[in-house]
Parts: C-alpha cells; sequence; structure tokens
DNA sequence: ATGGCGCGCGCAGCGCGA
C-alpha cells in the first residue's frame, strides 16, 4: 500500500496536475492540503470518476484538506477533537484498518507573531490528541504540510533560516514529541540524497537552484514502520507548468 | 534593495504562504 502526502495549493487550479498524477504514480490513499475550497465546490465527481473514495474538510480561500483513497473510508474525523479551531487543517480516516491523518500544521508567519503561538498550540493539541489515537489505533500514519524543517539537513541554508519560523527550536521540539510518541519519519527510515526537499520558493529561480526545505512528512506508528520498505519525494509535478511550490511524499507499506 | 512568485478575491491591489 502506497500512503502520499501533497500540498495543492489550490485544488482548483491544480486538479488537471492531481489527475494525471494519480495515474502515473499509483498511490492507494493520498492526503491533500490547501485545497482552498469550500465543501460545495469540491471537484468530488471528477475525483470519484477516477476511481477514487474521497473525504474533504474545506473552507473558501484558506486552508482546506482532502483525503483520497482507493478503498473505503471510515471513522471520518474533522478537526482535532476537544480544540476549537475554525481553520480547517485535518481530516482524519480509517482505510483498511489503517487510522490516516492529513494534516496542514499552521505556517506562523514569523517567531514574534500571534499566528506563532497559535500554531505551537495548535501542535500541543495535535500531540495530546495523538497519544490517545495511538492507543486505540497501532497503525497510525500521520500525513500532511507539517511546516516544520525537523533538522538542519532539511533546510538549504540553515544559517540564513537560523531561528526563523519552520525552523525554530519550539517546532523542532514538537516535532521530537510526535517521534517520542513511537511515531518514526518514514524519508529517514532509508538512505536519502543530500539535500533532498519537499518544497521551493516560486522566486528566484529556487527549485532549479534546488533552494529548499523539507515540511512535508509522513510519520508512522511503530507498527506500520517496522512494515514500511521505502520513502520518497516525488519531484515530477514540480517541473510541470504551473505547479504547486510543495512536492508529493510517498511510503510505500508492505 | 523586504521584493522577487502564485494564489484567492474580485476587478485594484492586498493578505498570505514558507
Amino acid at each position: 500500500m502506497k500512503l502520499a502526502t501533497w500540498n495543492v495549493n489550490s485544488l482548483k487550479v491544480r486538479l488537471p496536475h492531481l489527475l494525471d498524477w494519480l495515474t502515473t504514480a499509483q498511490p492507494d490513499v493520498v492526503c491533500l492540503q490547501e485545497t482552498k475550497l469550500e465543501d460545495a465546490n469540491f471537484p468530488r465527481a471528477e475525483i470519484e470518476a477516477a476511481g477514487w473514495r474521497v473525504a474533504f474538510s474545506g473552507q473558501k480561500t484558506y486552508n482546506g484538506v482532502a483525503v483520497l483513497s482507493r478503498a473505503p473510508l471510515a471513522d471520518l474525523q474533522a478537526g482535532i477533537p476537544g480544540f476549537a479551531d475554525e481553520q480547517k487543517r485535518v481530516l482524519a480516516a480509517t482505510v483498511a484498518g489503517t487510522r490516516v491523518i492529513c494534516v496542514y500544521i499552521p505556517n506562523g508567519q514569523a517567531v514574534d507573531s500571534d499566528k506563532y503561538q497559535y500554531k505551537l498550540r495548535w501542535l500541543d493539541a495535535l500531540i495530546a490528541w495523538l497519544k490517545d489515537e495511538l492507543t486505540r489505533h497501532p497503525r497510525l500514519a500521520l500525513l500532511g504540510d507539517y511546516n516544520i524543517a525537523p533538522a538542519d539537513a532539511d533546510v538549504h541554508d540553515p544559517a540564513a533560516w537560523a531561528g526563523n519560523v519552520l525552523v525554530s527550536e519550539p517546532e523542532r521540539q514538537r516535532f521530537r514529541a510526535l517521534e517520542e510518541l513511537g511515531l518514526r519519519d518514514a524519508f529517514r527510515l532509508f538512505p536519502q540524497e543530500d539535500k533532498s526537499y519537499s518544497w521551493w520558493d516560486y522566486r528566484q529561480g529556487a527549485f532549479r537552484r534546488n533552494l529548499g526545505l523539507r515540511i512535508d512528512h509522513i510519520l508512522l506508528s511503530p507498527e506500520l514502520a517496522a512494515g514500511c520498505s521505502g520513502c520518497v519525494i516525488d519531484k515530477a509535478p514540480r517541473k510541470l507548468e504551473r505547479p504547486s511550490d510543495h512536492t508529493p511524499v510517498i511510503a510505500t507499506l508492505g
């Protein structure tokens, strides 16, 4: 089974890329972030016509998450239970006995901003929920745009980024707290090329120059990590006309 | 040189992302 995550930066604009990529990459479950669509406008018919089950939780202009699956989706949960949040950033579903949690973690904007404090509170709520969720679901995967580069190896210029949002120590401490729940960074279970990233700024030819960050992740519970046979970043969609600034990440189970 | 690109909204130019 192939699990994937992709921040599409507007599903309306990226739907043709998504449909092509589903055909070529052949994932079984896909978590999408930044759909930027109200549920009434979600392109359900087009995606179902391609043979997918789909669940979504969206809003106008910002945020928005969705889960696509070849197999039926059960036990849908939008948002973090008990954490009041108008922003549509979480959607969980059970697929073939695996709990799949799609997250669009807040960006934080700047470390001295209210949005950064929101990001840290949000992460604390996520960690508390997952600690509980893991007791019910030993087969659990947390996929999404984390907006955290967990280590300097995930940053093209660590000195320039030092202390900035996405790399700051409090954010990395939360990432480690997720790992301390037993979750494993699927990408780092395997040898990888140096300077592997999942996001590049649209400006200044950043993709061509590989000035990127690795901020999109797949974390796996111990049981899933034990059966994981590979994890790759798929740069192909980033090379197309009008790409998302993020690339898909794919983990293979079994 | 604090913008540079791309998106949504909506019809000009701003907020936001990372």
